[in-house]
RNA sequence: GUGGGCGUAGCUCAGGUGGUUAGAGCGUCAGGUUGUGGCCCUGAAGGUCGCGGGUUCAAGUCCCGUCGCUCACCCCA
């Protein structure tokens, strides 16, 4: 018997999935509210998509992603962040041509190949949301302020916003070249990342916390002096509905994200008490993307978060979810007659949209008190023999202990009207 | 890819310097109470001591290897 899982995954059990439920009906009640439509993409995708999409120089397709052949020897990945596949999925069905802006959130499994620590799985999950065809900064602050308004909704506090501009390909390429040109004539005091990072992507230095390398990004160029014109005002635009909404931001210079397709804003939203995996939101403009996946020059900007470390994050605040439905009555059955009278309960009780359940394993009456107790039952009805016989039955409140004999005709009304369902 | 910690019952964990039949709490099941939950009492089931090899009269315990989990680095959500 094969009872282990794969490395970095987890079973999500029956005392969790109330978290999950929780935090997944939030989500829908909020991008409902800001005006967004939910979409799901496949699990895996050409593994081009991602090569092309996120960058063949970044971390996760070199070294991340989930990549097999089918049986058909076409290449394929499973999805290794939410972004450019839902990019995908807009240029493949046209959502182009309705009327623009286009906004969607996913809530989805992502797949990286890592060493799996707290906080960081091989499989995890992102609600993540993406903007297309709209480049004006108030949809950037808009994407930002649905995150903090959604990790709001949860009374949580500590949280920082970091903001930087990457600027575009072109101020992008003379920021580079001033970069490249303040780290190397001390290319020795750099780790051997970054040496090969200079060639590569001279950005990442940036986010190294080797002790040398850290020093001497002190005092390298910032990107937001190398801002063109227009990237200059659009960061200054964002800071300026930023501060009318007064949400409260850290300019980082040093935030340059991982994936290649970024363009002007990047921002991460942070919670420290996660250790290294402190990022529980992070997301930026990507207005090269659609094009470089083939379609017309279209803006977009999104963001993901991380759900695992959303709860993560939740319970190291003392938040407290709330529990999962609990059963209305439980009919304590005793003996095979009373159970098929019981099965025919059950159904007009659940008709009513009373929670109800019963007995199947044939145990004695006290053990079933003692089982319904612990599933949580607000009452009891005992049905035997005798309430066979004599056509009535003890209801029992198991809060208060006590107890009334209602006629069995009467039971799913007399629950029902107890417990304020309201039917079906 | 690199380093630290840990693998004993379903769960949380005890098991000085090797020594008979490997324990506890919780949970499960049964009973005390043959029709009444929470508290209490009794009993039972449940173990390849991660796996493989070695040392030894004797290994859960010592040595080597291996697998797994976990934490950290890198990077990310």
């Amino acid at each position: 018997m094969i009872t282990t899982r794969p490395r970095g995954t987890n079973d999500i059990l029956p005392s969790e999935s109330h978290k999950w439920q929780h935090i997944t009906q939030q989500i829908h009640d909020i991008c409902a509210l800001y005006g967004f439509r939910q979409i799901s993409t496949p699990a895996f995708e050409h593994t081009e998509l991602f090569h092309r999409g996120v960058g063949e120089g970044t971390d996760i397709v070199q070294k991340e992603t989930y990549t097999f052949e089918d049986r058909g020897g076409r290449s394929l990945t499973l999805r290794a962040e939410g972004t450019a596949p839902t990019a995908r999925a807009y240029l493949e069905n046209g959502l182009h041509a309705a009327a623009q802006p286009t906004k969607l959130y996913y809530i989805e499994p992502i797949f990286r190949f890592e060493r799996p620590q707290a906080g960081r799985y091989r499989q995890h999950h992102q609600f993540g949301v993406e903007v297309f065809g709209a480049a004006d900064p108030a949809v950037d602050v808009e994407v930002i302020a649905l995150a903090l308004d959604f990790l709001g909704r949860f009374g949580l506090d500590g949280l920082t916003v970091r903001l930087n501009s990457v600027g575009c390909p072109t101020c992008r390429e003379s920021y580079r070249a001033r970069l490249v040109e303040h780290f190397l004539p001390c290319v020795e005091q750099l780790c051997p990342d970054c040496r090969s990072r200079i060639e590569r992507n001279p950005l990442r230095l940036l986010d190294c916390k080797e002790e040398g390398c850290r020093r001497l990004k002190e005092r390298a160029p910032h990107m937001l002096d190398s801002l063109c014109g227009p990237c200059r005002e659009h960061f200054v635009r964002l800071r300026g509905h930023l501060d009318a909404l007064g949400i409260r931001y850290e300019v980082d210079h040093h935030i340059v994200r991982g994936l290649d397709y970024y363009t002007r804003t990047v921002f991460e939203i942070i919670y420290p008490g996660l250790g290294a995996q402190d990022a529980v939101c992070g997301g930026g403009r990507y207005d090269g993307l659609i094009e470089t996946l083939g379609g017309e020059p279209t803006p977009g900007v999104g963001f993901g978060m991380g759900l695992e470390r959303l709860i993560l994050t939740l319970e190291d605040h003392g938040y407290e979810f709330p529990g999962p439905r609990r059963l209305d009555v439980f009919l304590a059955a005793v003996g095979q007659e009373a159970l098929a009278r019981c099965v025919v309960l059950l159904a007009e009780l659940r008709r009513r949209g009373v929670a109800a359940d019963t007995e199947y394993t044939g145990r004695g009456l006290r053990k079933q008190m003692k089982h319904a107790d612990r599933l949580g039952a607000r009452f009891v009805a005992i049905v035997g023999e005798e309430e066979l016989a004599t056509g009535r039955c003890v209801v029992r409140d198991m809060g208060t202990g006590t107890q009334e004999d209602i006629a069995l005709e009467e039971l799913a009304g007399y629950i029902q009207e107890r417990c304020g369902r309201a039917g079906l």
